[in-house]
DNA sequence: CCTTATGGATTACACTTGTAATACATTTAA
DNA sequence: TTAAATGTATTACAAGTGTAATCCATAAGG
C-alpha cells in the first residue's frame, strides 16, 4: 500500500471530501486548520502524484487534483496495520483504552451497540 | 510525548515484556520475528536511550536495559492519536472498519459488550 | 602477557518527511 | 510588447529512520 505522510493525509483530507480542486482550491481549503505556504502544499501535492496517490487533469495552465485511493480503503487499512502493531490485531484493547479515559460518549457506544447487534445478527445467518 | 519509531517499537515491546534485559537478550528474543543484525539492534537501543525511553544498570561491562515509559501511557496516547487523525477523534468507525471486514470475533464481541455495560453502569453513577 | 573477542559509542548512508525557496514557462495586465 | 504575476517543476536542507559498519576499551582465554 502506498505510504502516506502525516502532512501528505491532511491533503488526502480535503480531495476526499470535494473533488477535483485546483491546487489553489487545496491551499485554501487548508487554511483554516493548518498554517502552511503555499509552496508547502504545492510540494505535497507533487509527492502524492508521485506515490500514485493522486491523479490530475490539466485545466488550462493549472491541474486539477483527484485522488487514487479510496478513503474507505486507506482508512481501513491503516486501522488494520496500526491495531496489528500496537494491539496484536485485537480491536477491542483500543476500544477499553478510550473507554478507560473517558474518551467513549453515548454516540459512540450506541454505535458501538449497532456494530454488535447487526455482527451477532450475521452469525445467526451462517 | 516522546516519538518511537516502528522498529523501536518493537524493541518497546520486548522490554514490556520482560525487564531488565541485556543487549544480547533484547536481540535473542527479536530473533524469531525480525530479521535483524545485532548491531542494528544496538542502534535501536541506543536511540530509545538518547529519546529517554529506555533507561539502564550496568551489570559489569553490559547494560541491563528497562522501560522508562509505561506500555499503557504509550498505547493509549497512540490511539488516541491516531483515531484522532484518521477518525476525527471517535473510535465507533474504526470498530466498524473492522466490523465490515469480518475482522470481530466473538471474543472482541464480549469484551466490548462488557466495556459497554460498564459504560452504562458508570453513567449511572452521575 | 598478549591476542582475541565482546560490549558499548560513534559514524555511515540512503530514503522519507516537513517545510519551503528557486527556477522556468506562460499568461495577462499595462 | 514587455514586465509582472502565476502555475508547475526542480532543488534545498535538516531531522528522523532503517540498517548497519567501524572504532575503541576492556575482559577473558591461551
Amino acid at each position: 500500500m502506498i505510504e502516506i505522510s502525516n502532512a501528505e493525509l491532511s491533503v488526502m483530507q480535503v480531495l476526499w471530501q470535494r473533488q477535483p480542486l485546483s491546487a489553489n482550491d487545496v491551499v485554501e481549503a487548508l487554511g483554516n486548520d493548518k498554517d502552511w505556504h503555499e509552496k508547502t502544499v504545492k510540494t505535497l501535492l507533487n509527492r502524492l502524484v508521485s506515490k500514485g496517490a493522486l491523479g490530475f487533469d490539466k485545466d488550462g495552465r493549472a491541474y486539477l487534483y483527484y485522488p487514487l485511493i479510496a478513503e474507505q480503503d486507506y482508512k481501513l487499512e491503516q486501522s488494520r496495520s496500526f491495531v496489528e502493531r500496537i494491539f496484536a490485531g485485537r480491536v477491542a484493547p483500543l476500544v477499553a483504552g478510550f473507554a478507560s479515559q473517558n474518551k467513549l460518549n453515548a454516540d459512540d457506544v450506541q454505535q458501538l451497540k449497532q456494530l454488535i447487534a447487526d455482527w451477532e445478527q450475521e452469525q445467526h445467518h451462517d
